[in-house]
DNA sequence: AACGGAGCCAACCGCGAAGTC
DNA sequence: TGACTTCGCGGTTGGCTCCGT
């Protein structure tokens, strides 16, 4: 029944590796390649277990990758990246020939997240910390009157707010939804006109499908369509859809994306029914002009989605 | 010189997806 | 189909180095 264990990981060596051991799995990969990283460690000599062969292999072994420190361009792309895709860190450093997913985050956690939060920018949202706050009040000010954002907020739903007690999180993880099993950034990046974020998830008890989707402005050689048509929450049935946009997945260089979910039926609490044909967007322009009726002072000034 | 804190990064951990039997 | 594995990923940690006192 299946396969057999990859090593007994109470009897493998840990811990940094010697140069000995390096040369051991180059000269391993250099005559066999790379192949099954389990039957490594047996093969070339090591005590080691395969997963850590591997990791030393693809993080610091191969030949291609590079040992210098990240240039001014090479930051730029990361900055831009996680703005659009947030910590998915294999992606980005596919776009990074020579760097590995580990060392996209050991510099963005060491370097790039301290350098934007000196410049008073979130960075998970890349906004600026005021408006994120000036935000933030609006929305915990109207969460108690709208009903869809109360949808969010209830204890009894799967949906939970984080807390806001820490003053140094980030704004952003308070808007981070959590779903049983899964969790998705309500990406502050989302929040302006020249494009649309589609969201939402397919095991929410309440939707029984979504999508996600990114669409900017303008077109930058980066095209994330890979990462929205890989995303499991993007329903099949709307991939052809997605495909046939050609401005889908190409990266924004303006932090502009909006919030919008489409497609198939989904409701979020009393009144938040939106047929096929009704948009997400579109339901909450309705609750909104609904509150500016009611609470004209309260939504007073710019609130757009 | 000795100490402690901060910064850095290689390596590990745990999980979900995919593969195998 | 289900049990069990490897693989790949993102998050976290441990230890080394640097720097200020």
């Amino acid at each position: 029944m299946g396969r057999p264990p990859c090593c007994d990981k109470s009897n493998v060596k840990r811990g940094p590796w010697t140069d000995e051991e390096d040369a051991k799995i180059l000269a391993y990969v250099a005559s066999h390649g790379i192949g099954n990283w389990t039957l490594v460690p047996q093969k070339a000599g090591l005590n080691r277990c395969g997963k850590s062969c591997r990791l030393r292999w693809t993080n610091y072994l191969r030949p291609d990758l590079k040992h210098d420190t990240f240039t001014p361009e090479e930051e730029e792309c990361i900055l831009e990246l996680h703005k659009t895709i947030g910590s998915r860190w294999s992606l980005i450093a596919k776009r990074l020939p020579g760097r590995t997913d580990n060392d996209v985050k050991n510099y963005w956690n060491t370097k790039l997240k301290k350098k934007l939060m000196k410049m008073g920018i979130d960075p998970v949202t890349h906004k600026p910390f005021s408006q994120l706050y000036t935000e933030y009040g609006k929305i915990s000010g109207i969460t108690n009157m709208n009903p869809f954002l109360h949808t969010f907020t209830r204890k009894e739903e799967p949906y939970d707010l984080m807390s806001r007690n820490d003053p140094t999180d980030s704004m952003a993880s308070r808007f981070q939804v959590v779903n049983n099993n899964q969790s998705h950034y309500y990406n502050e990046a989302s929040s302006s006109s020249n494009g649309v974020m589609l969201f939402g998830s397919a095991s929410s008890g309440s939707c029984e499908s979504s999508q996600v989707g990114i669409v900017p402005c303008s077109s930058s050689p980066f095209e994330c369509n890979e990462y929205i048509l890989g995303d499991p929450l993007f329903p099949n049935d709307n991939m052809d859809q997605m495909q046939e946009c050609k401005y889908m997945g190409t990266l924004s260089n303006s932090d502009s994306i909006t919030v919008q979910e489409t497609g198939t039926s989904c409701s979020r609490g009393a009144g938040a029914t939106s047929s096929a044909a009704e948009s997400f967007v579109d339901t909450i322009l309705a609750y909104d002009d609904e509150m500016q009726l009611q609470f004209p002072n309260n939504l007073d000034g710019i609130y757009d989605y």
